[in-house]
RNA sequence: UCCUCAGUAGCUCAGUGGUAGAGCGAUCGACUGUUAAUCGAUUGGUCACUGGUUCGAAUCCAGUCUGGGGAGCCA
């Protein structure tokens, strides 16, 4: 007989068919003469109720072993359920424990538990109702974001893990080395000598893909990255990790506009695969994690988003009938407490501003007729803050030359860069995206470890 | 890195100087349809660590470690 999974026998299942599944037992039930087990294998929020009467061989000491978090396949006949709460369920008429789970000793009880606990139990969470919705909704995001740029013809670029440019200066990155970091060769001015690196150069592990999904752009037009990147910031946040996924298109022959309009029709797009494509854990969240869930998701896809240029959101901060902890002036870049005003408290929805001041962006960025600001946009998202960073690129040479000049930074690094600008040069724009923010954002969860399996963070990489 | 709160039973917490507590869980028992099952009983402790004050410290003081929330940095 072939193992059906837990999530098709609750949609499909009729009575009278014999089934055979596989799983993990989450609560046990008894009553004298029967019991019930329910059985997850992560197919979905909901297990299916397998009944166990006293008839079953083995019955009270199979009944004695089935504890929560037993490893169990269990082969028998669907009927219509009697009771309430299910359709149908299984009764069993062969049970196979694979593993028990010692329930003196196994940490996840019959009850609820908090995040900070479940943590500390990272090889087990998976198995708890929230933690499977968590992570079933992560795998719908990732594949609506694959669906959304295939389906425009845009080219998934692998960028590499392993960087040796510190390309945008965004932040502490961790080295890669393969030096004994006991006994560390130095040159004569005792720098270490990383000529006897494995690179032959210092090395570190990326922190964004953009430069080099700008030079794949410049063949294949529209590209985008999606994988890890790395941030070595004594970052304690709910909002950071260490270890994060990052998605990020570019688009050759595409100024700020297009780059907005690509920004909105992916969030629109993502959470409108989500809401179909996991109805049941969604609805988990909104009853117990957040209840703006659901609504938020539904304006999202129904709304425009709201767009205002950096000097208008100013303008709006001064006039706003509240007072911030920190300073509201053209020139000083945004707070976590105005971005929150504007998408939280006056636009209720999320809000892309552009045109930041010159001085305090990116030196990639392509600089507006009056040199004063910037083609850069931040999209704000309710309760989450910034969700996508984005910008038309400086397409022109001497304009980039002279940005990464005034920066502090060395030409000669960014040979290769500068390389596209001299060679066929053209407009073009992208975005990156916080792949667990968006996660974050979809699910209401409030703290980023728990929409990563394998959180990384200062001081915390166990599992 | 800064601010702030916390660390007591497996979990969630109460306990503000004088014999260590509750709920839940777990275990055992009862119950012929449960679904956070219910009812009864039982079980449960290096009070984060180190040092100090005191006749006496979970409690007061100092330091350290760990965690939560917020901020900065950012995605």
């Amino acid at each position: 007989m072939t193992v059906r999974r837990v999530s098709e026998i609750l949609r499909q299942g009729q009575p009278d068919e014999a089934v055979q599944i596989q799983g993990w037992v989450r609560t046990k039930r008894e009553s004298k003469g029967f019991a019930f087990v329910e059985v997850n294998d992560g197919s979905s929020m909901a297990g299916l109720q397998v009944v166990l009467h006293q008839e079953l061989p083995n019955y009270s000491e199979t009944l004695r072993r089935l504890s929560t978090g037993a490893s169990v396949e269990v082969s028998g006949q669907l009927v219509a359920s009697q009771g309430k709460g299910q359709r149908i369920e299984l009764k069993a008429e062969a049970v196979t424990i694979f593993g028990e789970a010692d329930s003196e000793t196994y940490p996840l009880q019959k009850k609820r538990h908090s995040f900070e606990f479940l943590r500390s139990q990272g090889h087990l969470r998976a198995r708890t109702n929230t933690f499977g919705a968590v992570f079933r909704v992560r795998n719908a995001c990732a594949t609506a974001i694959h669906q959304f740029f295939q389906e425009r013809g845009f080219l998934w670029v692998h960028a590499p893990i392993i960087t040796a440019s510190d390309c945008e200066g965004a932040g502490e990155m961790f080295a890669v080395t393969s030096l004994d970091l006991k006994r560390v060769p130095l040159t004569e001015s005792q720098a270490v000598d990383y000529s006897q690196d494995f690179f032959g150069r210092p090395a570190f592990l990326t922190v964004s893909g953009q430069l080099e999904a700008e030079i794949m752009a410049m063949a294949f037009t529209n590209v985008y990255t999606f994988g890890p990147t790395f941030r070595a910031e004594n970052s304690n946040t709910s909002r950071h990790l260490a270890e994060f996924w990052m998605v990020e298109p570019e688009m050759a022959f595409c100024d700020l506009e297009g780059d907005m309009d690509l920004a909105e029709a992916f969030l629109k797009y993502v959470f409108s695969y989500v809401l179909t494509h996991c109805a049941e854990d969604m609805e988990f969240f909104n009853a117990r994690i957040d209840d703006s869930v659901l609504s938020t998701a539904q304006n999202i896809i129904d709304n425009e988003f709201q767009r205002i240029t950096y000097t208008e959101a100013i303008d709006l901060l001064e006039k706003a009938d509240r007072t911030f902890e920190y300073p509201v002036s053209w020139g000083l870049d945004l707070q976590s407490e105005h971005e929150r005003y504007l998408a939280e408290e006056l636009f209720k929805r999320p809000t892309i501003v552009t045109h930041y001041p010159t001085q305090i962006k990116a030196f990639y960025m392509r600089v507006d007729d009056d040199e004063k600001t910037v083609r850069a946009m931040d999209v704000l998202a309710p309760k989450i803050g910034e969700i996508i960073g984005g910008s038309q690129r400086e397409e022109r040479l001497d304009v980039l030359e002279r940005r990464i000049q005034q920066q502090g930074l060395d030409p000669a690094v960014y040979w290769w860069y500068l390389d596209l600008r001299r060679y066929g040069t053209v407009p073009h724009a992208g975005f990156g995206l916080g792949f667990e923010r968006l996660v974050q954002f979809m699910t209401g969860m409030g703290n980023i470890r728990d929409v990563i399996p394998f959180p990384r963070s200062p001081l915390s990489a166990e599992f």
